[in-house]
DNA sequence: AACTTGACGTGAC
DNA sequence: AGTCACGCCAAGT
């Protein structure tokens, strides 16, 4: 885990961690925030993410239940997202969501 | 320096 | 399943 950094360094942190998430898979916002020590809130994954530079794999990372919440904001990216993660293989439910149960990354725990 | 705003998450209806 | 209120806290205004 790493150390919690501010400014740069804190959104140079979060965009390492979704680096680390393979293709064809996905993790929630929550998630990557729990991964920081301290942890850092969601909300703010999120508003970091939206700075995402190119090489960060933003489209990785969904809402807890599956949800590709750039939606509201800009369905078009949204569209992309979805384009993207299916094209990796990640398979989509039949309202939408991102299927977790079966896509969802988990390198520091063990599913029970 | 006070106030608002989020690519969120959870619990209560 | 869909609101809604609220907590989270860095950043922007």
């Amino acid at each position: 885990m790493l150390r919690r950094q501010y400014g740069e360094h804190l959104m140079a942190e979060v965009y390492h961690l979704v680096r680390q998430v393979p293709t064809g898979k996905v993790v929630s916002y929550g998630q990557v925030g729990e991964w920081m020590v301290p942890p850092l809130p969601a909300l703010l994954v999120g508003k970091i993410m939206y700075h995402a530079p190119e090489e960060v794999p933003w489209w990785r990372v969904v809402g807890k239940a599956g949800d590709l919440l750039i939606a509201k904001r800009d369905p078009r990216l949204a569209a992309l997202q979805r384009q993207l993660l299916q094209q990796e293989g990640v398979r989509f439910r039949e309202d939408g969501r991102v299927d977790m149960a079966s896509c969802r990354w988990q390198p520091f725990e063990e599913e029970r």
